[in-house]
DNA sequence: ATGAAAGCGCTAACAC
DNA sequence: GTGTTAGCGCTTTCAT
């Protein structure tokens, strides 16, 4: 079998359904986005054609005579991450049945490539944008701001929104988790972080603003890294925190991979995690509950976000009012044994 | 700021550029395409032109116009699956820089949306399409087989490709591993398995051939459900496993996440993971070199994948020859403690 | 409620 | 190497 490009078989137009159900082009076109402004006799014909002829509208001249694609445009900075993969869970389950198609830029975690990504996907006279975080490059912002259509930004919340925004305070959920550190009677808190983006940036001062208000030394207990995070590396991290901080005695994770590689690195050293060692991570990945001992997390609401990033969205695309321009979903803190000093 | 439908500011297009270069849109077209076509002063006018004006091309009026868009459609059966997430980021790590757009389709696993996926995909006219797996349904076969675009299955072989294929035996590795299991010493072996879609059916009748080869009887001992995968979930198949077949002492997980549930549950019981009973999972995720005791797996290179699928794709497009239409990656058994008997 | 005409921005086909 | 013409399949605008 070849996939060689044969002659193309003449494809499907409004005009042939046109034909077949002898009305207009433009009718046909009517039927199918605004049936109501099509009598209820030739709307039935139109369906019948459309099923026998098996019609599937044509996007791109759709987008071309209208000036406006079926695309939502999706920058997020990485795909394998697992927090992102459950936004765009919720994503696509919302848009599912939606005439709207989620196209995905990865912008890696450079600006550069998300200036690009951003300049094609307006190219595209996209039905929307959904953006990472709030810390979008000058030139980035200026674009977004000058777009014609609507814009979510999602993961984080800021003062200062392009257009809608969607998330939650990342310096907050750290505060809170250390402030339950402390509340556990853990009196060295450390932090431990990997990739520091802008949104670890800020989980890192929550966990200063709750050592502050403690009045506790930071000491140095504070270990950062721009590599990738990953379970092995909440090992690593470890290994250099206990050397240039023994005193620690509970450790806040940025993510949960750093606190699961320093669960299984605890395990190894012969540390209980709990009444040795408290051991918080962030996000609340499902194997946080499963593992033994438990560990504590900051649950964050991913999926809603994604959900409601695209409900944001659709409401504007259809000239109604979000129920917000900023919506704040807040987080949990999910104690679990390993922040238990009494644990067996 | 409003970000309602503005009047639109005239949107620059080829014809403006050719004007400021002093020249026909189509020469533009040309420069941009195939450059080669153009001589160099010309070239250098136009190129100049395109950055003044800041041309950005409408990919709707170019795939409407050329029967043929930039689109490589992507069918996958998950989003959250970390599995695909890999083979994603190697996609997308590939086709970065290239003139092309990959556009996700979320088929969850129900061949229903699959065909209307393959479907809308089709109308687009895209440049190629990756589907996942070789079990379509009677009419998504016919459909890609229909298509005037190239086509990869991906993450499983078959005698009977569409097109083009890369992966690998889902049969073979599942062979290996649960060999792996018996040459360790384990008479026992035992299978669990989540979701159980056809790969996870294949990686059953390897675990069953390798069984066979060896004279040992299943018994009860194989646990299969059609929930979804977790690691919550591999401590609830523990235990039906265990109660209906207490003589067990191996396990062959599905996939990873289950074999990482096991091991808490395990660890939980005061099962010694290795001496007391061997486990391996599959797909060698991050985390199981890190965990403790390390897992044993199988590898399967899921970025590579992602990576070749695209390189196939953009070799035909561009009218050359794959290496091979169906490329069989293969698998790579990581042996590590939770399957050694001897462990301290 | 329905239709005719025009054109979205680009490229294929064919000149020169 | 460069330009002209026509048209991709749809929607907008304006008429009826």
């Amino acid at each position: 079998m070849t996939k060689a490009p044969e002659k193309a078989p003449h494809r499907v137009t409004l005009e042939d359904v046109a034909r077949r159900a002898q009305t207009s082009s433009i009718t046909v076109s009517r039927a199918l986005r605004r049936p109501e402004m099509v009598s209820e006799k030739l709307r039935a014909r139109i369906a019948e054609a459309v099923t026998e002829l098996g019609y599937v509208p044509d996007p791109a001249a759709s987008a071309l005579a209208s000036r406006r694609s079926n695309v939502i445009g999706v920058l997020i900075p990485s795909v394998t991450n697992s927090v992102f993969a459950d936004v765009l869970a919720g994503l696509y389950d919302t848009i599912a049945g939606q005439p709207f198609n989620a196209q995905l830029g990865n912008t890696r975690y450079a600006p550069g490539i998300e200036d690009a990504l951003i300049r094609v996907f307006l190219g595209q006279r996209p039905a929307g944008l959904i953006v990472t975080g709030v810390d979008q490059s000058p030139v980035s912002r200026a674009l977004l701001e000058a777009a014609d259509c609507p814009i979510v930004q999602i993961m984080d919340l800021g003062n200062a929104p392009i257009d809608m925004m969607v998330g939650f305070s990342h310096r907050d959920a750290a505060r809170t988790a250390t402030e339950h550190l402390i509340a556990r009677g853990y009196s060295c808190p450390a932090f431990i972080g990997a990739r520091m983006d802008p949104r670890s940036e800020r989980r890192l001062q929550g966990f200063r603003d709750a050592l502050a208000a403690a009045g506790i030394t930071e000491g140095a207990r504070v270990v950062t890294t721009t590599t990738p995070s990953s379970v092995a590396l909440g090992e690593t991290l470890l290994a250099q925190l206990l050397a240039q901080a023994p005193e620690t005695d509970a450790i806040l994770c940025n993510n949960d991979d750093l606190a699961l590689g320093v669960q299984f690195a605890a395990l190894r050293r012969g540390i209980a995690i709990g009444p040795e060692l408290g051991l918080c991570g962030f996000n609340d990945l499902e194997v946080m509950a499963a593992a033994h001992p438990s560990i504590t997390s900051v649950r964050t609401f991913r999926r809603e976000m994604g959900k409601l990033a695209i409900e944001m969205l659709l409401a504007r695309i259809e000239g109604r009012d979000p129920d917000a321009k900023v919506r704040d979903l807040g987080y949990a803190l999910m104690p679990r044994d390993s922040t238990r000093r009494d644990r067996a």
